[in-house]
DNA sequence: TGTTAGCACTCTATTATGGCGAGTGCTAAT
DNA sequence: ATTAGCACTCGCCATAATAGAGTGCTAACA
């Protein structure tokens, strides 16, 4: 990928980010003041399609960018200094008008976080009533499977399974089970995040072939329980050409009343901590999300994790979102109510 | 109204529910094996069309219930004893499975509501903290109008106009305020229903002129304040033809998420207490909702003031809607969980 | 060798057109 | 009072025609 096309494919995608219709040649080069000819503008663009960052939904239609596109542009503005939120005054208005409690009361920050963005508003935080873990005990089942058990606090039970990987023993998983067990004890849910989970694989001793598959499962199963979901500005996504038809409305509706799945989503990502996780399409995984983005930024607060996501179209304003997002995880941060 | 037109608007009535479809004169008589030529119903159609029941969405088109034929309808059958849900079997089964305790966890309660009715389910509860009234304070502006001041025991106050009747004094707006205020300090915003309101009217002794105003005001601006929403179901609703168009989606969504005009609707009902409320389109007084129907039961539960509704289309199953929430609101009242 | 002009072609979106069918209102007969 | 008959209305749907945007390819150009 050499530089120019890189410039086209920006170019393109932040074309499209605006207008939501296929950009052809001819309009890409009038609007952006580039000093090449449609003719050669096709030529990249052709190649950037072979090279999976372009689509076209038709032939003789212009091109729209794939996941892949999206992907390598949110890659590369990622590490640009993200700009303070355009509409300051008015976010810092609201934030006021609000009251000082905004990080007490997640409805009015959603509502704010909607509002600025214009996208979906999500926030994940602790449920008041903390719940850790009590026990764990993985049990094999066979030589390849097994089950996890979890007990929680509150006395609930979830189980989940597993896959062994071939070549580990049952005197290994044993080991691994207690390993966790005495681990974890004790550990609130809020707190089980990939670092800690990073620092327990580290000391680990034994055999390291299941591991990684039981951190997994304890992330994407256990991030939800003891999380609370507030969400706000569905309507919002309703604006957007893609949800045009309301087949795929009812969709995405369907699956954001599934608060479990969300919370996954939104706690599972990996490089929480250090800054933020963005998921393109169908990175989330799931199928009424195939149109959309997240951009999720995680912090602690008062010893608690509040994670804060934003859902737009694929097609979202990514600068933007993220520089609000990290803007108000740095308000924050620095002790702004 | 003789009793021939009121069956044919039933018929026309029960049709248009489950079809959805403007309910023609011969579809009519073959559905309900009347003993009368398709003629003579379209007389009959008419007349209450002219009578205000019905309405033509165009020329040469069947007949849809208008909000007033939908209103005659459900005064009619609200008499009816309500059967117990259809599918009682499968809804003891999803209480079962929800565990004993629905009655505090309202997110499963209405999982259930909506589950059961395939409409969308809301549910209003004091909220943990249980705000009382401290003060309340009417102040004259001029002669045609005032300011009613209401503090809160958070210590928020909220401010609304009123306009005063012609001809009531000063002096009788003063001891209106006092009496008001010296009855309601102390008194939790749950417990400020029209019981509570209509025993203090009897009460008063002085100018009635404007007392009906002010327990208006008090409980529609009042009655959402300390009261917690939560609702389910919404993609539900997307399901009925009425929302075919993302337009009118996007209008109901945006209504949706003002949490706060939810809770009033839902509260101000008047003859809560005795049996249910039913608001019919228009009578909700939302733009948005003009399509929509919703059915209210309000009852007590360990001293808490719980209220359940459906939001459905205007179109909806009233007779199974009625019996399933009455069924609800007997179970609870009868102890269970 | 990379760039560009020119051109034929492709595909969508939009508009116009002409039945089809369901339903009505009216009139005249029962 | 009821009903059969009939001309008429109107939304719905499929088909056809048109316009427009954009492409890929070829040949010429710097």
């Amino acid at each position: 990928m050499d530089k120019r096309k890189r410039l086209i494919l920006h170019a393109i995608i932040q074309d499209y980010i605006t207008s939501a219709e296929p950009v052809g040649s001819r309009s890409l080069v009038k609007r952006h003041q580039i000093d090449l000819s449609p003719a050669t503008i096709r030529n990249e663009m052709a190649d950037l399609e072979e090279m999976g960052y372009l689509k076209q939904p038709h032939t003789s239609a212009g091109r729209i960018p794939s996941p892949k596109g999206y992907r390598f542009y949110v890659n590369s503005i990622l590490g640009d200094p993200s700009p303070a939120p355009e509409d300051l005054a008015r976010v810092e208005e609201l934030i006021s008008a609000a009251g000082i409690s905004l990080s007490n009361n997640p409805r009015q920050l959603a509502r704010l976080m909607a509002s600025v963005t214009n996208y979906l508003s999500l926030i994940a935080e602790p449920s008041d009533t903390i719940q850790e873990i009590r026990h764990i005990n993985i049990i094999p089942l066979s030589a390849a499977s097994a089950i996890c058990l979890v007990v929680l606090s509150d006395g609930s039970v979830r189980h989940h399974s597993l896959s062994i990987p071939e070549g580990v023993t049952p005197r290994e998983i044993k080991a691994l089970s207690d390993f966790i067990d005495n681990r974890l004890q004790g550990v609130q849910l809020q707190h089980l995040d990939s670092r800690l989970l990073h620092s327990l694989k580290t000391e680990f001793a034994g055999n390291l072939r299941l591991i990684d598959d039981i951190f997994f499962l304890f992330q994407h199963a256990l991030a939800a329980a003891g999380q609370e979901l507030v969400m706000d500005g569905a309507t919002n996504l309703l604006k957007e050409p893609e949800f045009k038809n309301v087949e795929k409305v009812r969709e995405l509706f369907r699956t954001l009343e599934q608060d479990e799945q969300i919370l996954k989503l939104l706690v599972s990502g990996s490089s929480h901590l250090e800054d933020l996780d963005i998921k393109i399409g169908p990175e989330m995984g799931l199928e009424s999300f195939t149109d959309c983005s997240l951009v999720v930024a995680t912090f602690t607060l008062r010893d608690r994790k509040i994670t804060l996501g934003i859902l737009g179209p694929a097609r979202m304003h990514y600068a933007k979102t993220i520089g609000f997002i990290r803007w108000l995880r740095e308000y924050f941060s620095s002790g702004g109510s």
